[in-house]
DNA sequence: TGACAATGAGACAAGAAGTGTCTTAGCGTC
DNA sequence: GACGCTAAGACACTTCTTGTCTCATTGTCA
């Protein structure tokens, strides 16, 4: 995707700066500063600036994100436990986020719009083209897609505000979940177990 | 000095808003938001603004450092063991603060200025007043004025720029540093042991 | 050597943000 | 009810930031 290695210096320039100053507080000089570039080819290679970079970034991330997830769920049995420990991974991925839980306490606003009003549909997107895949053996392609998306909004959810009778970090408590609220409502579209 | 509630409660705010960001990249209403007061208010307590209100602080953090700097010498047996434990507190104090490592690796440039060029002589006075009485049974007025200023320069050179032969926050280290170089400079003033 | 693309440096105008001062209205105290 | 103190916000002013430009320099190919 990104094969220019001066575009990925920028892209953790920025993720330094951001986690060093917050979102509000960074500069265009201070992001093509770190990444000892100019600000012209800052602006070349991101036409439009500080949003389409940030933007970049975010896209990045999420695809990193989901990426890492993936290489977890590789050895999963059968399909109750590619969901549990998807949930589980996804879980622990963004609770050990360095970056997000700077953001989350610097810039709570931003980034919540960016967990579940604005950015959420982009999470599904991406949940879906990265996931779908691993479902595919399973369920038909459109019930896979409400599938995924079902668990990105639950896992989100329940990482945003934890709850006392469920902890989707916990292999336990994530399975008693996935059987009980996330299975039945799929059993009638599986193709196999 | 300073009693009240409201100043010290913004000499706070400022002071992690400026670990938070950086000197640079704090405004005066970040300062007064954190703080709980009114932009207003704030002008009305540092009048001068940004600069009166970062002098302030300096000044403050430079008291509380002398402050526990003098509690830690209290107990001291003789004139060496005085200025023994003097450098060695002061450069435990200097390394362990928090506060001053942020803004040295965020801001190198005013740091430094304020540790050596232009805060230099504000500290030396301050230290002056300070370690002056603890001096004053050992040395003449003056002759401990340049003890302490001697003492100021090099805890600040050592700690900024650690030597490879001596370590001032070492007991052994600074004894012999203390006996080698300090002690025989001012041995013929020495009024008492 | 001479085109070529990519870059850094910096000028520039427009807009945004920060600053310092001021007025006003609200609050509790005496 | 006068007093002092404050938050809120209007204000003109300055500084910073942004996005676009041009131009000189660099390294790479032919």
């Amino acid at each position: 995707m990104n094969l220019d290695p001066a575009e990925l210096r920028v892209l953790d320039a920025a993720k330094s700066c951001c986690e060093r100053w917050g979102l509000a507080k960074v500069t265009i000089e201070d992001i093509a500063h770190a990444a000892g570039v100019s600000r012209a080819t800052l602006y070349r290679m991101f036409p439009g600036g500080k949003d389409v970079l940030f933007e970049a970034l975010r896209v990045r991330e999420l695809e990193d994100f989901f990426t890492r997830l993936s290489a977890h769920l590789d050895g999963a049995g059968d399909f109750e436990d590619l969901l549990v420990r998807c949930v589980m991974h996804a879980t622990h991925e963004l609770r050990s986020d360095q970056h997000l839980s700077l953001m989350l306490a610097s810039e709570p606003g931003d980034t919540l719009g960016q967990l579940t009003v604005d950015g959420l549909p982009r999470i599904i997107r991406v949940a879906t083209v990265f996931l779908a895949p691993l479902v595919d053996g399973y369920l038909p392609r459109r019930e896979g897609a409400r599938l995924v998306e079902l668990l990105s909004r639950l896992v989100i959810s329940y990482f945003l505000a934890p709850s006392e009778h469920v902890d989707l970090g916990e292999p336990d408590s994530a399975r008693t979940f996935i059987q009980t609220f996330v299975l039945p409502a799929f059993q009638p579209s599986l193709t196999r177990s």
